[in-house]
DNA sequence: TTGACGCCCATATACACCCATGGTATCCCA
DNA sequence: TGGGATACCATGGGTGTATATGGGCGTCAA
């Protein structure tokens, strides 16, 4: 499996195009939609991000919940309701929607923020924010880590 | 499985490569990315190097989390936004991201800190510091090592 | 008709790949 | 056992290429 990994702040260029890392594109190569999906975060002023197959495991996962329950119906509403395929033109770019830019705040930057199977775009100001409080948390929570699958060391 | 063992300081030449030591290449040779995942260090000024399959197990070990959690936030957000897959170019050198290189203070050299199953990079300078150190907390500590794990010799 | 969008081309810069060098440790053979 | 030959490794630098970015043009649709 591929994963998304690092930081990378890009130019949102005056048609409004931004180019998607070229690892980030790496890590989509194998999938059926050339391109990506994204939608609104619930919990942060940024923009979620996947691959169309993640998007379809996701379908899979909301199904399961009780279709009648609060949770299936803000899921299916948000995720499926707010998220867009974006493709990519000859560069590798894509055309962020108006609304999306809106809820993240950005404007001229963004941030690509890999997270292993999906990554996020950020105002690249606000993400620094964030990646502070961020680092806090995880240090705080560190031993969580130790919860590790059997494998080589650390 | 190959562990990292030993220390040695490298130059870092005018475009910013540096050799990784042969014997931690020779340790990394069987896995699928052919380079290293480094990430800056959460306690230390100096750099976390592993293979990739470590990023891998922590991707399964993040998704254990309810993927809509805060642990899971920090986490993905701190380790996978702030880790860099490197590859090697064909003398077995790698490119250092700059934020890394001013995490743990590098300019002129590194040195390559074997841990078992992972590795660090330090300023020079600053891992004689650190050893001298934790050769003392080693000392008091001594009796944590009599837990080892069973079984025959190596 | 006008605007939005997909496609094409142009460019600078960063980087991956290539080849060259020097030093060092190892091996081989006398 | 000594000395030379050799293989490996760290290091340096040149050059082609991929990537991010900018802009022009045609086409489709409202």
């Amino acid at each position: 499996m591929a994963l998304f990994t690092s930081t990378f702040v890009n130019k949102v260029d005056k048609k409004g195009r931004i180019s998607v890392p070229a690892s980030f594109r790496m890590a989509l190569a194998n999938q059926s939609f050339a391109g990506v999906v994204v939608f609104p975060s619930f919990v942060h002023q940024a923009i979620e991000g996947a691959g169309y197959e993640l998007l379809e495991r996701l379908a899979q996962s909301v199904e399961q919940f009780d279709p009648f329950t609060d949770e299936h119906d803000a899921f299916a509403t948000t995720i499926f309701g707010d998220s867009h395929q974006l493709s990519f033109d000859s560069e590798g770019r894509i055309l962020l929607p108006e609304p999306l830019l809106a809820h993240a705040n950005i404007t001229a930057n963004a941030a690509f923020l890999g997270r292993g199977g999906t990554f996020q775009i950020w105002e690249p100001e606000a993400l620094k924010v964030y990646k502070a409080d961020a680092i806090e948390r995880a240090r705080a929570d560190r031993t969580a880590l130790r919860r590790l699958p059997p494998g080589g060391g650390t």
